[in-house]
DNA sequence: TAAAATCCAACAACATGTTGTACAATATTC
DNA sequence: GAATATTGTACAACATGTTGTTGGATTTTA
């Protein structure tokens, strides 16, 4: 990884000079301009790189999505447990920590719908084809079920970043268990302080 | 809500003639020749209304946003019950089916991310400021749980009109209640055919 | 290793299209 | 016919994508 031709130095510095402006404002107002002045060359070293600007996007994004490995194993490893979707999902959750900051930008408000849209399908479509493995009924609405949690994990943890880390890294693993296990309202109603639990 | 003025008119025929575009292609690539051509106006006349084709979508948006009453009046209603959240979250699915197609595809792929990330802050203001009125413990984690299910339900229903509705909304909606109600895990495993309901 | 041939990243310049604005001319409404 | 809405046209500013050129690097040849 240590020498990189003319060629890749190039593409990096414009890659990040990209992304640097993206981190600051919508893709829309990213002009080519923009990114091959931060970067230091001419405009048009940019279209021996690139056919636009979207394009330098789709390729930032395709370096964040997760392989199919990254959510297969960790589904294999439980085949012998019982809790059956935890761990997976666990396994989808140590991922966004780790490709961290570029992952919260994308599925923020300044981010790509596409790109959540996409992670989504994918990681519902491994699951799913998993749960078809070990007989579950009423498939077609646990896809359903699969998207809500998904949905609310990946929510969940951009909402952190945008509140700087307002509780640690552990509290927020032990809500992904406390609300997966127990849904919503059972928690709600142990967090009660002087009502009944009421049913 | 019978006679417009030709003014109201023209802006309705550009309102309407930007959605059908946004519908089909991204708003970066809709222009304002676009929009007047597809209106049947001069291209300077859309000026006369707005001052750029962003500023159409943030009109649309607008329209779109729930009300604080559609998200007050279900909460205070439910101050009397046991089941807290459940009834909220209904109202507020209520709310997303009544402005149907049009939220679907500002949540989807296609759609606008500020949008989604604007509803849900509205969405979860609310019911915080609503739960800080009855003594709930760990506040500042509350709010994730909020988050994962309001982005849980949000997307669950954007799912549901990408699959053209393949259940019916009643299934839906028993969808909603056992997730909110019992959690992912409990659901699971009370799916399995054959094995043992672990843990 | 030196000279010649080739490559190719970077560049300036060009043609094209969109934007937002302005203003006089025309059409529509009441 | 007076007021209002829309059109047609023109313009400067700017972004886009393409082209042909340049000069330094790399490869080939002897």
């Amino acid at each position: 990884m240590a020498n990189l031709s003319r060629k890749e130095v190039t593409r990096n510095n414009l890659l990040e000079a990209f992304w640097s402006l993206y981190v600051e404002k919508p893709i829309e107002r990213i002009t080519v301009r923009d990114i091959t002045d931060l970067a230091g060359y001419n405009r048009g070293t940019f279209y021996t790189y690139f056919s636009d600007v979207y394009e330098v996007l789709e390729i930032q994004k395709s370096a964040l999505m997760p392989t199919e490995d990254m959510i297969i194993d960790p589904l294999k490893e439980i085949q012998n447990n019982d809790g059956v979707i935890e761990e997976s999902i666990n396994g989808v959750s140590e991922y966004i920590k780790n490709h961290g900051e570029r992952i919260a930008i994308l599925l923020g408000p300044g981010g790509d719908p596409k790109f959540t849209h996409e992670l989504k399908a994918r990681v519902r479509g491994i699951i799913m084809d998993f749960v078809r493995g070990i007989d579950i009924r009423e498939i077609k609405e646990y896809e359903y079920l699969i998207e809500y949690h998904i949905s609310g994990m990946i929510n969940m943890y951009q909402l952190w970043v945008e509140n700087e880390s307002n509780i640690t890294e552990d509290e927020l693993s032990i809500l992904y268990e406390r609300i997966s296990h127990d849904g919503l309202l059972n928690i709600t109603s142990g967090m009660l302080n002087d009502r009944k639990t009421g049913s």
